[in-house]
DNA sequence: TTACAGTATGTAAGCGCTTACATAGACACA
DNA sequence: TGTGTCTATGTAAGCGCTTACATACTGTAA
């Protein structure tokens, strides 16, 4: 009874249908579709022939509970809404679908309790490893992972001294060496927009590389002035605007990426100002974007592609459980455009 | 032995693991996590210790083949490397987080062969219901859909002659209404940078508006040049240089998103063309970039997060089976910026 | 002819859950 | 005390696959 109005289920076809359609066992069947070299060209055709005939195609949960396996891979990243992770995800993608492996994306909003739940919820899925993005999260998610043995890799960060397998980068070091540069320009009232550091070890890294470039030159830390605000162009140009209207604006405004960036950039524009003659500004990953606003921005070039690719063969390696797998520290490069010019001449 | 060597699958617990010790039976376990309010508080206490103890968590895959329901709906988008779907799928998962239904997220990089296999991958995994953008897919895809019953929603494009459930707009009218304004403004000699048609109803109901503007005003088509690369700022680029290296360059260079236009627009830049002196740019999308490139596009505004919601909603109005989905067109708006201009005067 | 590989197929035991149904205990009332 | 009603819990039958093992053929060599 409760079968037949279960409407949306109602009438597929299973392994049994294919199998008495083509006269044959469920097991041909199963190895028909899994391994066809072992059954007769005769019985495959027969067999083919039905799965054709009924649209037949695999439950995957079954499939999964009996096979223990499912050749999915998961990742969670913390946002879809720009292009942050996108390249370095199509990249993890292309490596895996060589291997025919599927890839399945969800986004934690920048959430730990979110991004714990989309971690249990591929995991339960079956995922057979997972791509994460930094370090922050829960011991208990970690613990989870462990218990799991789940292979995991952790990216878009670099921290020797964590026990994760990473492939990423160094954020403070890539931020430092940006800011000295800033700083030999002469410019001394220095200004940050950040992504909001709480759960987000990247954003602190870089928060802590600008300040690590100051120390390196004796600058106190109180002549940064931090802004922190959400990745978005338009709070890019609000917290840009609230910068400048302090009594002693900064001449050079770091951003935390590209995206905030262009977002100060609009708005200097919009204010009057010129960039960087009036006010340098930088950004950080060297997003598409980073060259076509105007002028281009000075900015910190990830490698996004490459780690996308090396963490997929990571993490493959991982699964097969051949090979040892270790983690890989990618360099990240200074990229000289034209947002960032020389402290103006005290006024 | 097998199981032995199954070093990724060892040792997870399961619920008879947790039904042992708690005391109590797998049954009682399995009430406790879908519906607490019929089991003892004493009881829930007790299990849910074990569970915590444990770390448990249920199998995704037995418990969609026992329950036949995974509250999970999928969505296959032609691409993640840029934002035109972000805003749109944001605001999907929004609307489906809102009714504790999980997203999953698959591309199919504008070919048709991986998106039926990405279906396939969604529905074997239970999907209960699929966000597809467009219309172009094989009548075999269709027809699986048909046959399992799976409840679908075609976005991003509206054809009132088509059978399938749609929550989008019209691609045609809203390019047309754009080229007519460019026409009206002078422009005699246009070009279109478009994504390549085949298989993008998108793209070729796009390339029908500007010529059926055309046609209203008696050009012939042929006064058309059409350029047909893939949606990327580098290829918006090449395709503007190309177009202008002709021996009659365009006056007016409609774009098929404002991806492309970006490329176009920077390219212009570099060649020392003045947007919109000397050459017309447009895009179409809105999407943020629209508004930060210089001179900001004109382009026709898309109503991503509303289409986003409103195709969550039909699609879980069409999973609950209570009340009847109907198709749902939404409406574009000409956003007038400053990348669009007169048509200068014959020189 | 017999024996033995080798090959193609079938049989059936799970995989980890959910849930209909059965059962047991507590309580109220006659 | 007996009976009926609830509520809380247990029992066990699947869900749709995979795969170890059993079986039935074929062909070949002794």
């Amino acid at each position: 009874m409760s079968a037949e109005t279960d409407r949306s289920k109602a009438g597929i076809p299973k392994l049994a249908d294919v199998a008495r359609q083509a006269g044959v066992s469920t097991a041909t069947v199963s190895r028909c579709l899994n391994d066809p070299s072992v059954v007769s060209e005769r019985t495959r055709q027969k067999v083919m022939k039905a799965v054709e005939r009924l649209g037949y195609a695999p439950n995957f949960g079954a499939q999964a509970l009996a096979a223990k396996r499912t050749n999915t891979f998961g990742a969670i990243i913390p946002t879809m809404e720009n292009a942050i992770f996108a390249r370095g995800l199509q990249a993890f993608q292309e490596e895996l679908g060589a291997h025919r492996t599927t890839l399945l994306v969800a986004s934690s909003s920048y959430r730990p309790d979110l991004e714990e739940e989309q971690i249990r919820a591929l995991v339960a899925r079956g995922a057979d490893a997972l791509l994460l993005i930094g370090y922050d999260r829960t011991e208990a998610t970690y613990e989870f992972l462990r218990q799991r043995n789940m292979p995991f890799v952790v990216s878009w960060a670099f921290d020797a001294g964590h026990s994760a397998t990473t492939v990423g980068f160094d954020n403070r070091q890539a931020m430092q060496t940006l800011a000295a540069q800033v700083i030999d320009l002469g410019h001394r009232r220095l200004a940050l927009i950040s992504a909001e550091r709480r759960d987000n070890d990247r954003a602190r890294e870089r928060v802590a590389g600008v300040l690590a470039a100051m120390a390196d030159t004796g600058l106190a830390p109180d002549d940064l002035t931090i802004v922190e605000v959400p990745y978005s162009i338009e709070n890019g140009s609000s917290a840009f605007a609230q910068l400048m209207a302090r009594a002693d604006p900064p001449t050079a405004v770091l951003c935390g990426n590209d995206v905030l960036a262009a977002g100060a950039l609009t708005q200097a524009k919009a204010m009057g100002l010129s960039v960087p003659d009036d006010v340098s500004i930088t950004g950080f990953d060297d997003i598409e974007l980073a060259q076509i606003v105007d002028p281009p921005l000075t900015t910190v070039h990830v490698p996004h592609r490459d780690m996308g690719r090396e963490a997929a063969r990571t993490l493959i390696a991982a699964r097969n459980g051949t090979e040892k797998v270790s983690s890989l520290k990618l360099q990240t490069q200074l990229v000289w455009r034209q947002s960032l010019g020389p402290a103006p001449k005290t006024g």
